[in-house]
DNA sequence: GCCTCATGATGAGGTTACCTCAATAAATAG
DNA sequence: CTATTTATTGAGGTAACCTCATCATGAGGC
């Protein structure tokens, strides 16, 4: 049905070529949860940093605040988030975890450490040291 | 306006990080074109390979039949591809690059050499075998 | 030649993950 | 007290996909 991929002759395709694996295991990774990507992200967001007005989510996740609404809205009609009135401003909105949504972010963090290493963890040891290295030159 | 983006602490992450950034200059180098990715895709696709059946162009971009006739649509409404009827199969298309296509190709071939040595370019010769050689061996 | 089944393209309609712009309410500065 | 700013959300839009149904054509069996 498809073409055989030619191997990516440079660098940026290489890199896209391991892009689109690691996407492709990390919805296989997501898939027993029934959780989208951006929504995963956003729980991991709440896990990390607690309670956080939709404003902060929006922040953090680099979109705009009327898409973090959206995601939240996905959260909390999963059961992992609820909202509440934020005591010290009436025009906004925090976030966070249910007891469902922590346990659903722990599950979730557990899976994408055991994607990672059975991606990244084939790699000897220095390979992955040198590819953090090189990588974070990349981000300057 | 945004957070300051705690540097990744993952190789997925670290991964997903440049990722980001090489996205984000992908879509500056194709801006001036005003083309979108997948169009981009489709135009090298057919530079690459000459005349091909919209079929044939879903298989190589890995993409639904569906699909690529919408993206042909769009590079056709450029006018930098032109449909015409497959001589040896009533039923199908065979699409083209007009003139313009082709220089567009070759004009954002040029964009995006210019770009990837923007990128990896600042990449010391044996960083730059190293991370093929591992990109390579995350692809299998 | 006719019938059935496979194939090529596309219409209709859906999804995800974003976006902008406008509305509303509440806070704050002058 | 008025003007401006801020927090969220409704309305509506986009890109890039998808599936399913339709329609014409091609190809094989008899």
């Amino acid at each position: 049905m498809f073409s055989s991929s030619p191997s990516p002759e440079s660098l940026p395709e290489l890199f896209w070529a391991v892009a689109r694996r690691l996407r492709h295991t990390g919805r296989e990774t997501l898939a027993p949860f029934s959780i989208t990507p951006s929504q995963s992200r956003a729980l991991g967001v709440l896990a990390h940093h607690g309670p956080l007005r939709l404003s902060a989510v929006a922040d953090h996740l680099r979109i705009a605040p009327r898409s973090a609404t959206e995601v939240i809205d996905g959260l909390e009609s999963l059961g992992y988030a609820a909202r509440r009135p934020d005591p010290d401003d009436r025009r906004a909105t925090l976030v966070s975890l249910t007891d469902a949504g922590v346990a659903a972010g722990d599950a979730i963090r557990a899976a994408r450490l055991a994607e990672a290493d059975r991606i990244f963890g084939s790699l000897p040891d220095d390979d992955r040291a040198t590819l953090d290295r090189i990588l974070r030159g990349l981000l300057q």
